[in-house]
DNA sequence: TCTCAATCGTTTGCATTCAAATTATTTCAA
DNA sequence: TTGAAATAATTTGAATGCAAACGATTGAGA
């Protein structure tokens, strides 16, 4: 430690948002581990119980941000837990995710315990430090969406 | 999409983090397909370039930001491809980890590629809203620090 | 109507990561 | 000096993620 002594500090961006991220997410893991719930499963289960009507798989994804076929498996964990089910979508191709009641249960439980992860990280920035941080993350991946799709608009 | 309307959107700052890191990732990730340096494998190799002496493995572990049996494999996968060399240290028990020619070479292309990565990214962010985003980084880390480890000081 | 392309969920194979246990070496204390 | 604790790298098993290939269903045009 103490090397990196004045590296551009462009350089370093890349490098400290996946630090604080795989630490934030590290410390809602060991927050969660109480409720048995992995790494990976509780960030479905709130968007689930997020969205203003069950989701179809796909669309969970898309949400959750990961790819379809990683999400398979998460669900077939939370069915299994008892804490969601698969229904059947009028486009019979499609599955919507609904939560059963434990599943409500376990959510409140999850919402307060990040709740209280999100205050302690966040309690010594200002709103305005806050705001300027996700607009230029948002920038960032708007142009990262260009990069990899270079010619598409809809 | 259009749904998840106006959470308060301090609680989309860890969801925003994580989507812009692995945006990122992938974008470089598929930059460096051409010199087959898979996902995990660049970074070592970048850091172990910019530290001014040849690293251990257990310091160069935590600089790139994994645990130390995780680097294992990479710096496998890095040997193998005749871009490092193992060196046993003084201390017998650690070795550090030496850039072979072929590793300054294939250095020298991958700075390119990310850099450029990194110019088209940050292109539309100014540096003084870069400079805000990345302390209001540090202080998340700070934060979730003492969460993980609450009681230490050294 | 029939056929072909698109869509949705799933399975499979591979890469990455961690935690825990293991081996070799060093350091420190009795 | 000898034995116990600490340190460095490694191995193993489990969880997570993607991409590619697959099967079922739908929809649209000949």
């Amino acid at each position: 430690m103490a090397d990196l002594p004045f590296l551009d500090f462009r350089r370093t961006v890349g490098a400290r948002i996946g630090q604080t991220n795989r630490k934030w997410r590290m410390a809602i893991d060991e927050c969660l581990k109480p409720l048995e719930l992995t790494d990976a499963t509780w960030l479905p289960l709130l968007h689930i119980s997020r969205l203003s009507s069950p989701p179809r798989q796909k669309d969970l994804a898309e949400f959750v941000g990961i790819g379809d076929s990683s999400l398979v498996r998460l669900i077939d964990i939370l069915v299994r837990r008892g804490l969601v089910r698969r229904e059947t979508d009028i486009d019979r191709r499609a599955k919507v995710i609904v939560l059963t009641a434990q599943g409500r249960a376990m959510v409140e439980k999850v919402e307060l315990i990040i709740a209280e992860v999100r205050r302690k990280v966040l309690t010594e920035v200002s709103d305005t430090d806050l705001a300027v941080a996700m607009k230029v993350m948002d920038r960032i991946c708007a142009a990262l969406d260009n990069i990899m799709r270079p010619v598409k608009e809809d």
